[in-house]
DNA sequence: TTTT
DNA sequence: TTTT
């Protein structure tokens, strides 16, 4: 089955914090949403207009971990994933779908660390203790797998 | 607002055939769901699982008169575009949420006339009639399209 | 460092056959020259003009052995990868560059078991002896993490 | 011809300032190197290594001139474009090949006036002058460009 | 050196 | 609803 592809390429900033669940066998899952905007011009008006897209991204065990501890509320990513859409059905039962970006490599482009940097360290939110250096992750799954050890 | 990026890059089946809407204007728009599959081996069992992932693809235009042209439900294309999340109502007023991909780019990898090869042509569907030579097309509609907006 | 990343998508063509090399530790490499078309048409003379780029690739280890065993020359193929250039020196010791496409992933969009259907099988090539099932492979590494399991 | 595709996707930070080239007929091209970086821990020794890759980047006519008016030397910037590349002799008749890439979409990610918030402004480099809101851009300058006509 |  |  297969030859087929299913890739999504984001760069967008965090509009919440990570949200983290954790399941009995140890694995987790952290969720947040994701705002890309794109802006053109009204040809009729002539008025810039901007819409921003909200996707729900979601990313696993370690990569969770990281995302929880390094990034939170406003900050840049880049997230590679594919698309699914998940079916669950409502109080009346009725069918409904949702569109979720599972993430399977990313990059962070900005951290709180940076964009606190000077007056806005926020009280009561030190997740990045000022002093830690929070310095951009490059995460590619690949780069630790011993590359060579795929089960083909 | 922007500096961010929202890519998508698709290979896969068409699960149906294109459904092409006019507008007044002139303008027109092509839709189809298309197939990727993702295959695995569930670890316990040791059995080879594959999940289909369906994409609501949203051609426009003159590339949606291609699409309709060229290809019919079970060829392969390479379709590239952006994720767009649309909100209707339901006839309870609810919210509800559409996602989409709109096409910004495209590859035809098969068409029906090379799968039609020999006897395969089904009777009722002269689209591509035989002795017509349907080339695969690489086609970049977004130098076509009222992107408009475009601030240069 | 980091912060950065480094991709290329190819779906072109086998210009040649995969040539392996082994080594001691047990590891190996392929490689082999991609072709890519990009056409277009001439706004003087108004004729097409299709200019074909050569991508120099490499495969590692397991995957490069599933190259070389299912494909071959003129198969279709997905390559995503980064890009590397090498420095080498030449016989007269100035420097030189040579750019490769280092394979991290990988779909088989044609294999010649499948164009060879029917009367098309050559002599004297039977690395895919007819009647092995050549199916299209979809690599990702992803695949072997429990993507599965989670309840969302 | 096609059915192919050629796509190459950088996030990285401008080596040097953008160069530019004007041509008679109005056209113009900007050049650059872009440092993608790679980070991996050696499994022998254990330490980090880290390991740049310089790409060329070429942009051509309104995309150069935005390039060059808003970023300048150590600007993070999304690039994608497509490999490309060139023959030429050396001064010894020899067939020398230097591979660049073809941008034909970015994003700015940083602007020198983000970075030099504060006291790190550069005398003798205003080119994007303090009170400037040098705001991110998005461009497809695709649409503009005849893409073709270029001797390089 | 590929492919259409 | 596709494909292998």
């Amino acid at each position: 089955m297969s030859g087929t592809l299913n890739k999504v390429m984001l760069i967008g900033h965090l509009g919440d914090e990570v949200k983290m669940h954790y399941f009995e066998g140890g694995g987790c899952i952290g969720r947040f949403p994701l705002a890309t905007n794109e802006t053109y011009t009204n040809k009729q008006t002539n008025e810039r207009v901007t819409n921003t897209e909200w996707h729900n991204i979601v990313v696993r065990n370690k990569a969770a971990e990281i995302f929880e501890k390094y990034v939170s509320k406003g900050d840049k990513v880049y997230i590679e994933g594919r698309i699914k859409t998940r079916k669950w059905q409502d109080e009346n039962g009725n069918d409904r779908y949702s569109t979720e970006i599972q993430c399977t490599d990313f990059t962070f482009l900005t951290t709180k660390n940076e964009s606190a940097t000077g007056s806005n360290t926020q009280q009561g939110n030190q997740a990045n203790p000022v002093g830690h250096k929070a310095e951009p992750i490059n995460h590619k799954p690949e780069v630790d797998l011993p590359e060579d050890d795929l089960p083909f």
